[in-house]
DNA sequence: TCCATCTGCTACCCGATGGTTGCACGTGTC
DNA sequence: GACACGTGCAACCATCGGGTAGCAGATGGA
């Protein structure tokens, strides 16, 4: 696990909104399966339009979590773990820091 | 970081839309900072009314990252930092499995 | 006991968002 | 060149969710 400098807190709350919808979820997990699929190959696999596949990309994309390249007439998505791992490290800081704050009242409760 | 069974999707899920709200996040830092708070408290810190914070803290409540206790006739909030380790590393796991899947992908496209 | 205060509903408003349909525009194929 | 297929864009709809206001019910303090 290579060590980037922490990610900005924008960037974590793009990649938090856009993971919280069910469908938005799917899509990522159908992609990591087939590592490249197009808007209509997806489309075929879960129960939405190919319209709503393609503004869900757009999300994901936005968010970092995806990224797109033109083949030809059509266009093919893939995963990308990078950003996910970042924000899996600012939860887990956050995490951490609740636990060091709870343990401080703690032992201030205690009476030092 | 004790090794716990993984958590359920659909704990991952409430944690997840729970924290993809800016405001509840904010509760969470304010919350963290003051060990416990209660949600009138909280009201007079947050640019928002004392109602929305209840609501805020049902929902960050139903998802575990918070929990809350009746004292007199104030109920006072505290922060949990279980459910978002739990994700965390739900998180990493999901980041794990594209990555082997990607690079699965690419020594198949290389020819074995 | 009376009052102030804090809580816990309920009803309501409005903007964001997930979803759909329809159509026009490239691009590969015969 | 004609056709099929995939994409991109725009309009539109319905629901969900964040936010507010108002009121009734506890609870501690004077």
């Amino acid at each position: 696990m290579t060590q980037r400098p922490d990610a900005p807190a924008d960037a974590v709350a793009e990649v938090l909104s856009a993971l919280a919808d069910p469908t938005r979820r799917r899509i990522l997990d159908a992609l990591a399966d087939r590592g490249e699929a197009t808007a209509t190959a997806l489309a075929a696999e879960l129960p939405v339009s190919r319209q709503a596949i393609v503004k869900h990309l757009g999300i994901l994309d936005r968010a970092g979590l995806v990224a797109g390249h033109r083949a030809g007439r059509e266009s093919r998505y893939r995963v990308i773990p990078e950003r996910l791992e970042d924000t899996a490290r600012w939860m887990d800081r956050v995490a951490a820091d609740w636990d060091s704050r709870l343990a401080a009242i703690k032992r201030l409760a205690e009476g030092s």
